[in-house]
Parts: C-alpha cells; structure tokens; sequence
DNA sequence: GAAAAATTAGTAACTAATTACTATCTTTCC
DNA sequence: GGAAAGATAGTAATTAGTTACTAATTTTTC
C-alpha cells in the first residue's frame, strides 16, 4: 500500500479539481468576485500554479461551463429516458433539473452570472447553447405530447417552454435568495403541479 | 429665462442623478462589475466627486436599492388600486412589474446581483425586505380570491406566491439572457394566462 | 465673499498573469 | 537493476494594471 501521499496531480486531474473548486466557491460567493488566488487557495495550491493548466481565467470559467452542460443535460436525459407520457417526462426533467442543482448550488450562479455579462466570452457561448438545446428538447416533448392528446393543440409552444425553464430558474433565484436551498426541493413538486395545470387545463375563460 | 447652464448641482439633486446612473450603467454591465469610476464618467463627473455625496460605495448601492424599491412597489400598488377582482389585480400587478423591468432593466440586474452575494450588506436586507412586502401582498390576494371563490381552497398559497414572483423573474433572466427586452413585454400575457389557469383551474388530475 | 461643489492628484490594497527556480515522477539504456 | 536524462507539476516572488477611497486645491453659485 503507498504511503506517499500525492501532491503533485497529473495535469487532467488537476483540471477536473480545479473545476469543482469553482463551482464549490460559487455555492456561497458571487462568481464575480472569485479570484484565482481564492480558487488556488481552495484547492491548496498556490496561485500561479493555476496557470500551468490554464492559459487564462476565461479558459477556467470556459472549462466550468462545459462541466455544468455536460452533467446538467446528461442528468436531465437519463430522468427522462423511458417514460412514454411526454406529460410525465417533464415532470421527470423538472425534479432532475431541480435536484441537480440543490446538489450543486454553484452551477446555477456560475451560469447566471456568465450570461448577464454584456461581452461575448467564450464561456458565454457555452451556456446559451445549453439553453438553446434545452428548449429545443422541451420543444419536441410538448410537440409529442399534443400529438398524444396530452396537451391541447392551442397552447403556445414557446411560452410553455420559456415558462418551464423560467418556473426553475425562478425557484432558483427564490432557494439562493433565501440560501434555503432544501425550500426548492420541497416546494418543487407542488409549483410543477399547478405548471402542468397550466398549460393541460382546457377549461376555457374569458 | 436662464442662460447660465448649471454645472454644479445641488447635493440631493446629485444623488438622485448618481441613482439614476448607476441603474442605467446596470442596463448593460454586471453589477459587480460597475465601477465608481464609471459612474462618474457616465454622468459626466469625476471620480472623486461622488464622495461628496456619499461616504462610500455601498452607500450609493443603498440608494440604489432604495429607488427600485420604492418605484416599484408604488408602480404595483398602483396598477392593482381599484380593481375589485384579485385575480385581476394580480393580473395587472404582473403586467405593471414586467413594464417597469422594461423600462429600467437595470434594477432587476441591481436586485438580483445584490442578493446573490454572500454577505449580508445593507443593500441586500433592502433587497429582502421588499420581496417579503411583495410575498405578503400577493398572500393577501390570494385569501381574498379564496374567500371570493375566484381560487380554489385547496390552493397552497406558499406555492402560488413563490411562483408568481418565480414566474416574473424567469421572464426577467430569459430576457436579460436573450437580450431582448420587447421578448419579455410580447410574452407577458400569455405567460401569465398559464399561471392563472394553473392556480384557478379546478380539474383533478391523479 | 463665503459656502457648496467639483477637480486634481494622489495612496494602499488587490488582481490576473509571468518568471526563475525546485521537487517529483517516468523513461531510457548499458 | 540502477543511474542518467528528460518530462511534469508546483513554488515563491514579482509585474502591470485596477479599484475604492482621500486630501489639497480650484471653481461655481448665490
């Protein structure tokens, strides 16, 4: 058995922790304000040493985006994948999407804060494909689900989208508001439901 | 008639000024990223001079918050004054809230910066404090509408509230992302038409 | 002419990025 | 099999550029 414990880590590795410490910090710091020497001190290391791995801080943040779309759309596919009723699946995609991001606090920030920058960073172009994705897959379940009688034929396809995405987003914004994040967990399944009522009711008003 | 064009403005006027360049200067920056420099610059002063009229950055950040605070919540109870339904009302407080983001884009940026930070600052207990108004408005509304028979009893009023305001923001970060702001003004009424048949609609549904 | 307001010219603290150097691991080759 | 040689990872110190904030001086306004 080795006693030698490692400190020197093989430059992928290194990567890979360097970008779980960002999205740790951004648990609890504004993604703004972190630093690389706070990034380094993290994960005990020294400051310069990040750039050994990284030729720049965007290429830091640009790495972070990509883990956040990766695990997020794998993590929402995977809770989809098997349910017939696109009804259902939502639903699915909903929690997943919702436990997700109780489990890592930071992704939510990290993406919020990269998109409301005014410039074009690479980083940024990351996280609108991933909406753009998101939306085109919501897009498909509600097509299927009209088709199956699911939901009625006169609903708007782009509002149900936008409003499934901005239901979470603003739960989100609620649980770090009030850093109470296990609220959303809670609260999820009950606003889903009247979501669902929403855009399923046929009961016609005036 | 005057010809002599002010240069120097009076202390109160000047602060108000500040407040105003700081939510338009939010429009299209980070918030964390707006620098006291660039507001001087932005409302043709310099630097130097904005701490004449406040002892320190967060201070101007008060003020800010004050603003957006007190602009909005006038411009809700406004719109909902005189309008015996509450689902109407909430209808038109919905309505007025997306128009005042639209026209001042900036104060959500300002809100939502603020809030997410770590730490508790003064600002951001201004920031609090009117979401709680606006939660226990909306509470009011809905145990109105209940006694009204306009909602059903059943309704969890945490959940509709909660989504309400979460319904809002989501439109806000849609819209703060896509960089369209008429996106949100278009998409408002339909939007909110799901949420009211979401918490209004009585079909039982397993 | 004097109070109020703004300018000019700083400072100390912090940030991303660079550099010269050291330690550790891996491969090569007799 | 083990020393020499090279590659890999990390350190510590330093850089140029920003930032919030301050103090002395000048300008404006009534």
């Amino acid at each position: 058995m080795e006693k030698t414990r490692k400190k020197n880590l093989p430059a992928e590795e290194r990567r890979n922790v360097t970008v779980e410490a960002v999205i740790d910090l951004a648990a609890t710091t504004n993604p703004g304000d972190i630093t690389t020497a706070a990034i380094a001190r993290h994960m005990k290391l020294t400051q310069g040493a990040l750039f050994r791995h990284f030729p720049n801080k965007e290429a830091i943040w640009q790495a972070v985006m990509k883990w956040v779309a990766e695990r997020l759309m794998s993590r929402i596919e995977k809770a989809a994948a098997g349910i017939e009723s696109p009804l259902e699946a939502m639903q699915a995609m909903f929690l997943a999407h919702i436990a997700f991001v109780s489990e890592h606090p930071g992704a939510p920030r990290m993406l919020f804060g990269e998109l409301q920058g005014a410039k074009a960073t690479p980083a940024k172009r990351l996280a609108h494909a991933l909406l753009k994705q998101y939306a085109e897959r919501l897009n498909e379940l509600i097509e299927t689900a009209k088709s199956r009688g699911e939901l009625p034929n006169e609903l708007d396809n782009q509002a149900a989208a936008m409003l499934f995405i901005g239901t979470i987003q603003g739960l989100i914004m609620q649980s770090l508001i009030s850093g109470d994040i296990d609220q959303m967990r809670q609260a999820a399944p009950g606003v889903f439901a009247i979501y669902r009522r929403g855009i399923a009711c046929s009961e016609l008003e005036k």
